[in-house]
RNA sequence: GCCUCGGUAGCUCAGUUGGUAGAGCAAGGGACUGAAAAUCCCUGUGUCGGUGGUUCGACUCCACUCUGAGGCA
């Protein structure tokens, strides 16, 4: 059976990857499977970058305004499984599957058999926490007793990934490394796709201004008052979506913390240092071919030729 | 014109009785399997404002000088 392939365009934060993404759609047959971990959000529009119905030009978009924000269980294994069904129903439909954005994870675990162990239980979870904040020399200690393999690879200080693992062992009684362990092994088992990875990059210099100058915008647009009614809702801070860059810091505003100008430079400031992240994890993947677009306009029409035919050929070549 | 306090890493500043410097932030690099826009790790050579002097040796003392802030006239 010929294996499904999709193509991708992956790169940090604030890199033309949503007009490209469309325009390419426009000329392939495709259709836009959004990887954003923040996109998902009903009501995280303009925070989160999400493209507006007129920059969409009637492109249909999956995986946006997916869940509420007052989701606590939406996890990467979620999104794998509904972004899959989108794909496949795209795939039927005998277009073109184009998965964009910048959530690395989410982007991995439809390109590579990643298998996920056991979901998060909050009993668990809470113990292990507690374990772990009352002594994380022996909470350590602990999952190297039980999973070698897995502490190993964290640091002492990595709450969050020890907690998760001493979890999945209470709850399953398997280490976590038991669930199939790099990006090479398989044994995740569940639908995977071969991709085609284009990434957008720029000079960082210029990256960041063009951070700068985005933030500008999304507050102009009507970032604060997004926020705030986000605000009005009462949602719990700890929901992984009221983390999310541009609305925690507006938070703290509203909360009378921090002024509106401090919250301003404090948003340019994460976002810029997520940009770095979001290269960290994709520089390391050998299947992207990357593409600087520090001059967008300049390159945009011979950019978007040679990638729409790459993506042609890559969709009608046989196995 | 005089007096006082400053001028040390991109920024804010430490620097002990003289032995050629170190924190936070920024910046750079890395990790990443059910919270991933999260979480975590690693990286500090800079004419110590300038010139000259004392000294075996000066960011540290002295002189002159440039420069910033404040005060007194």
């Amino acid at each position: 059976m010929r294996r499904n392939r999709i193509v991708c365009v992956v790169g940090p934060t604030a890199c033309h990857k949503t007009e490209f993404s469309i325009s390419l759609a426009e000329r392939v047959n495709g259709e836009i499977i959004s990887a954003d971990s923040v996109q998902v959000y009903l009501g995280m529009d303009i925070g989160s970058a999400k493209p507006t119905l007129e920059e969409r030009r009637g492109i249909p978009h999956h995986m946006l305004d997916c869940v509420p924000i007052d989701t606590p269980e939406f996890s990467v294994s979620q999104y794998r499984s509904m972004a899959t069904s989108a794909i496949m129903d795209v795939l039927l439909r005998g277009k073109t599957a184009i998965v964009v954005g910048g959530s690395g994870l989410y982007v991995n675990a439809l390109t590579y058999p990643l298998g996920f162990a056991v979901p998060k239980d909050e009993e668990a979870r809470k113990s292990m926490e507690a374990l772990y904040d009352h002594n994380p020399n022996a909470a350590y200690a602990r999952l190297a007793m039980i999973d070698l393999e897995t502490a190993s690879r964290l640091h002492q200080n990595d709450r969050k990934r020890i907690v998760r693992a001493l979890e999945v062992f209470e709850c399953s009684g398997k280490p976590l490394s038991s669930y199939g362990g790099d990006f090479q092994n398989t044994g995740g088992g569940e639908a995977l796709f071969e991709p085609l990875l284009f990434g957008l990059n720029m000079d960082r210099a210029l990256l960041y201004k063009r951070i700068d100058l985005r933030v500008d915008q999304m507050l102009a647009r009507g970032l604060v008052e997004e926020a705030r009614k986000i605000y009005g809702q009462g949602y719990s801070r700890n929901l992984p979506a009221m983390q999310s860059i541009g609305y925690r810091q507006l938070f703290r505003v509203f909360d009378g913390g921090t002024t509106l100008e401090q919250a301003t430079e404090q948003i340019k400031l994460d976002t810029r240092h997520f940009a770095k992240r979001q290269l960290t994890w994709f520089r390391r993947d050998p299947r992207i071919r990357w593409q600087d677009v520090g001059d967008y306009e300049a390159i945009r029409n011979d950019y978007l030729l040679e990638s729409s035919e790459l993506t042609k050929r890559w969709m009608d070549e046989k196995e």
